[in-house]
DNA sequence: TCTGGGGTCCTAGGACCC
DNA sequence: TCTGGGGTCCTAGGACCC
C-alpha cells in the first residue's frame, strides 16, 4: 500500500516585480509595473540617481507582465493593458522585462530547493511543486528550512503550500501570500477550499467559469455539490469528471521531473495593424526577422523540427494556424522561412495583421556534428 | 485607450493502413 | 458489392497557464 503523499507548491510572490525592487532598492514600497518590449530603461542622471519612467508616459501595446503590491492595491494586474493601468496609476513606476535576469534569480531558487528536496517538478519561471513524502523531516521545519535557502540565495520570498497532491498544493499556495505558508488536510477541504471561486482551480479558466456561472455553479464547494452526471452533460465525460474530481480535491497526477520541449515559437505584436498590400515590405521583413531567431532558438538548444507552422492575429483578434509536416526535419532559418511562407500562402490576408507567428514542432535532436557551432552556416 | 509572448494539452475530422 | 473496427498521422482550433 503506498502512504498519502506529501506535496509541496512553491510560488515566488510578485517574481519579477521583486527581482526589480532588488536592483532598484529606492523603489520599495512605491507602485511599480514591470511591462513587455519597448518600455524605456532607467536613465542613469548626472549626480548618479535614477530616472524612472512613469506609466503616464506609455504608449503602445504592451500589457502588465507584474505588479508591486502597492501597484495591486491600486487595481493594476498581470494581463492588463499598459495603456488602461496608467488610467487607475499614472504615477506607478514602468520598468521593462528583464527576462534573463529573471532566468538567473529563477536558477539560484531553484538550486537552492534542489539541494534540500531533490524531486522537483518544473512549473516555469517562478514556481515549482516539490515532492516531500520520502522526506524524513516533519513537513512545518522542513518547509520553514526551504523558504529560509530561496531568501538566501536571491533575497526574494516565496509562499508556499502542502497538501496530498499538486491540485491541493496550488490551490494553498495561494492562500496565504506573500511570504506564507498554508498546510492542508484532505479534512481540511470543505472549510478552507469549498469557499473559494471555482476559478481559482488550475485549469478553469475564463471560458470554463463563465459556463459554470451560467449553470448558478460560482464556488468550488457548489461545484463539488452538482452531481457528475450534469456536469458531464454539460462539459462532455472528459473535462466534466475532472470537474468532478478537481472540486473534491482528487488529484492523482506524479510530478513530472524532467520533460523535453514539444514546440520552439517566436512571434511579435505589430505597433500597428499591416495590410499584406500597403505594408508588403515590412510584412515580409517582419517574417524574415521571426524565421531567423526561431533557427537560432532551435540550433541553441539543439533541434530540428519537421513540422513548421504559422500563425496570425487579424486586427479583430481572430486568430488563424496553418502547418506543414515536411518528409524531413529541418533547423535552417532559409528552409524554415521557405516552409513557413507555404503556410502563409493557404491564409486569406484581407484582413489587417495584428500579430505574426512562427512556431517549430515535431522536435528531434540534433545530431552532435551539426550542433558544433563551428560546423554551421549562417543560416 | 482594451487584450504580450512562450508554452502545454485536448478535441475532432480526414487520410491511410491493417 | 457491401461492410467492419482499430491505430496512427496530419491539420486546425481552442482553452489554459506562467
Amino acid at each position: 500500500m503506498h502512504s498519502q503523499r506529501r506535496i509541496a507548491h512553491l510560488d515566488m510572490d510578485a517574481f519579477f516585480a521583486s527581482v526589480e525592487l532588488r536592483l532598484y532598492p529606492e523603489l520599495q514600497g512605491l507602485p511599480v509595473v514591470v511591462g513587455g518590449a519597448r518600455v524605456p530603461a532607467p536613465q542613469i542622471l548626472a549626480d548618479g540617481r535614477r530616472h524612472f519612467a512613469r506609466l503616464q508616459d506609455y504608449r503602445g501595446r504592451g500589457v502588465v507582465t507584474t505588479a508591486t503590491y502597492a501597484a495591486r492595491a491600486l487595481g493594476v494586474f498581470s494581463g492588463m493593458s499598459l495603456m488602461k493601468s496608467a488610467q487607475l496609476a499614472p504615477k506607478a513606476i514602468l520598468l521593462p522585462a528583464q527576462f534573463e535576469v529573471y532566468r538567473d534569480y529563477s536558477r539560484r531558487f531553484k538550486a537552492a530547493v534542489a539541494a534540500i528536496t531533490p524531486r522537483i517538478e518544473d512549473r516555469g519561471i517562478d514556481e515549482i511543486y516539490i515532492d516531500l513524502s520520502d522526506h524524513p523531516e516533519p513537513t512545518l521545519p522542513l518547509v520553514t528550512r526551504l523558504k529560509a535557502a530561496v531568501r538566501a540565495a536571491t533575497g526574494l520570498t516565496c509562499s508556499i503550500g502542502v497538501a496530498p497532491n499538486k491540485l491541493l498544493a496550488k490551490l494553498c499556495s495561494d492562500l496565504d501570500k506573500p511570504d506564507g505558508i498554508t498546510l492542508l488536510e484532505a479534512q481540511d477541504i470543505p472549510a478552507r477550499i469549498w469557499p473559494l471561486p471555482v476559478a481559482k482551480i488550475n485549469g478553469i479558466g475564463p471560458r470554463t467559469a463563465a459556463r459554470l456561472a451560467r449553470l448558478g455553479i460560482e464556488s468550488i464547494g457548489a461545484l463539488a455539490a452538482t452531481p457528475v452526471a450534469q456536469l458531464i452533460a454539460h462539459f462532455g465525460p472528459s473535462q466534466g469528471a475532472w470537474l468532478h474530481r478537481a472540486a473534491h480535491g482528487i488529484d492523482t497526477r506524479p510530478l513530472v521531473t524532467t520533460r523535453e520541449p514539444k514546440s520552439i515559437s517566436r512571434e511579435t505584436t505589430f505597433e500597428r495593424d499591416l495590410h499584406v498590400r500597403e505594408d508588403r515590405a515590412t510584412l515580409a521583413q517582419h517574417f524574415t526577422a521571426l524565421c531567423e531567431r526561431v533557427a537560432a532558438d532551435l540550433r541553441r538548444q539543439g533541434y530540428l523540427s519537421r513540422t513548421i507552422g504559422v500563425k496570425l492575429r487579424f486586427a479583430d483578434f481572430q486568430c488563424v494556424t496553418r502547418d506543414l509536416t515536411l518528409a524531413a526535419p529541418i533547423h535552417a532559418a532559409s528552409a524554415i522561412r521557405r516552409a513557413a511562407g507555404t503556410c502563409l500562402k493557404r491564409i486569406p490576408l484581407e484582413k489587417r495583421i495584428r500579430l505574426l507567428g512562427v512556431r517549430c514542432t515535431g522536435l528531434s535532436a540534433l545530431p552532435e556534428t551539426l550542433a558544433d557551432p563551428q560546423a554551421q552556416l549562417p543560416f
